[in-house]
DNA sequence: CTGGGGATGGGGCCC
DNA sequence: GGGGCCCCATCCCCA
């Protein structure tokens, strides 16, 4: 026992290393063609200002008058503009030749300075090229795979995103930007700047259906159309704790959060860049594990197939985490640490609309299931998904999920794909995948995912047995233990 | 093996 | 429409 203990522990540690190598290269090259880009900015760059110049030398020539407005925009160039337009410029780091990754971007704007932060989320083909993150830094940040906050503007006025004019060019390698600015203006920057380009492919659920948002129906980021109805792919996260004990298990530490709840559905009327935060949680070689995943719900309901390959991140801030995968990780796997980091860094910044429900696969380590909420559990997460997938599979596959043979059913779990009638009953379905048992009995401190599952289980500590045989006057906690009582022993009475 | 009982997931109804 | 609640089915454990 101990001996086939040991080798699948070291067969899952192998299979994280592994991993753990693929996404660092991956990551080797996103940096790469980040420092391509950027060089090839900062040579546009210098190559406008000189052309800038010489116009200018010659409009001074011929109209003195242009040489106010022509010298602060060289200023603004510099970094010392003062502009209120929509030029803006960069700033080189002082005492750096070459633009790196750690280097910050100084978006001058106004005269305040406004950290620059794009990801751009690109099509899934990208992966032939290594679909590596190709993050941007801004201020503050010291590593991307570090990059702790991405904030996606929920509170407040709803994040102001201005998608590239210049639609999307066709397949094979489709990019749009999305820019957005923190700073003192919190004005939105049409990305001639540098971007942060992600690959991702959300719920690829195996038909090669491409990443074009509209094509989908997402609106600019919205909830991709199904056959027939709507079908709302729900993200969802509730909060941790009902009744809270202060019991010790690792993943209560967003219990007492009150802002740890939320539940989002994709809108695509209305959907939060915490979307954004979502996909780019599942990319990369999560998708290996998540094709399989979805491909199970995919079983369902061949077609309805949902992808979300062009999404955006708003990364913003200095917010700590407030949810540190080390508290969560055994020793001996700091290899995956910056990929949990980063994981982390997209997922615990309470402000993100959404929560990602694949942070509880966490990557495709058995390893890091440990992470989970059903850790106090027998099982772990992983199995428990699998499980659970298949039992909800199994009255999907019937008249199916999305038939509307009686209800519409068009809240779809981002899981198995499941259909619901209505937004609840998927955000309480999905607590089947997450593991999230936010009832907590106040008596033994047992958890639940339902409120009437506590309920019920409350009786087990009052000894309320509320159901009597009207016969024989045995009384039962449970209806259906008063019938099943009445059909054997009373049946034919 | 069987029955009791706890846990859990889905559907439906009511307010 | 959302939340709460109930009913039902199923799985599992245990005596």
């Amino acid at each position: 026992m101990e001996v086939l203990a040991n080798a699948a522990v070291a067969e899952i540690c192998k299979l994280v290393d592994d991993d753990y190598a693929v996404f660092r290269l991956e990551i080797t090259q996103s940096r790469k063609e980040n420092r391509a880009l950027r060089r090839k900015l900062l040579e546009l760059k210098v190559a406008r200002e000189r052309a800038e110049r010489t116009m200018r030398e010659r409009v001074v020539a011929s109209r003195p008058s242009s040489v106010k407005i022509l010298d602060r925009y060289r200023g603004m160039a510099r970094g010392e503009g003062h502009t209120t337009g929509g030029q803006r410029s960069f700033v080189k780091p002082a005492g750096h030749n070459t633009w790196r990754d750690d280097q910050p971007i100084t978006v001058d704007e106004g005269g305040g300075t406004s950290n620059q932060h794009v990801i751009v989320i690109e099509s899934a083909d990208a992966e032939a090229t290594g679909p590596g993150v190709k993050q941007e830094r801004s201020e503050g940040e010291e590593d991307p795979w570090h990059s702790r906050d991405i904030q996606a503007g929920v509170a407040g006025a709803p994040p102001v995103a201005t998608e590239d004019p210049t639609p999307a060019p066709a397949l094979p390698r489709t990019r749009r930007s999305i820019t957005e600015v923190s700073g003192t203006q919190n004005a939105v920057l049409k990305s001639e700047t540098k971007t942060l380009t992600v690959t991702h492919r959300l719920l690829n659920t195996g038909s090669d259906h491409r990443s074009d948002p509209e094509r989908l129906g997402l609106g600019r980021l919205g909830c991709p159309p199904a056959p027939g109805s709507e079908f709302l792919p729900v993200f969802h996260q509730s909060q941790r704790m009902v009744h809270s004990r202060g019991d010790s298990d690792v993943l209560d530490t967003g219990g007492d959060d009150p802002s740890y709840s939320y539940a989002t559905e994709m809108d695509p009327g209305n959907m939060p860049l915490g979307l954004e935060t979502q996909t780019d949680l599942s990319r990369g070689d999560w998708n290996q594990y998540n094709s399989s995943v979805y491909s199970e719900g995919r079983l369902d309901k061949e077609g309805e197939v949902i992808v979300v390959d062009e999404v955006t991140v708003k990364v913003e801030g200095d917010a700590p985490p407030t949810w540190n995968a080390d508290s969560h990780l055994g020793d001996g796997h700091s290899q995956g640490r910056d990929f949990l980091d980063y994981r982390e860094s997209l997922e615990t910044d309470l402000n993100i609309t959404t929560h990602s429900p694949l942070h509880l696969f966490g990557d495709h380590d058995p390893v890091s299931t440990s992470m989970g909420p059903s850790d106090s559990h027998s099982h772990n997460l992983f199995d428990q998904v699998l499980n659970s997938n298949d039992r909800a599979r199994v009255p999907a596959q019937g008249v199916g999920a999305t038939s509307g043979n009686s209800k519409e059913k068009r809240f779809l779990c981002m899981f198995c794909n499941k259909g619901f009638s209505c937004l609840q009953k998927v955000e309480r379905h999905q607590r089947v995948h997450t593991g999230e048992k936010p009832y907590s009995c106040t008596q033994c401190e047992k958890r639940f995912s339902r409120q009437d599952h506590l309920k019920m289980h409350l009786k087990v500590h009052t000894g309320e047995r509320p159901f009597a045989c009207t016969h024989c006057g045995k009384r039962f906690s449970e209806r259906r233990y008063l019938r099943i009582h009445q059909q054997k022993n009373h049946s034919t009475l």
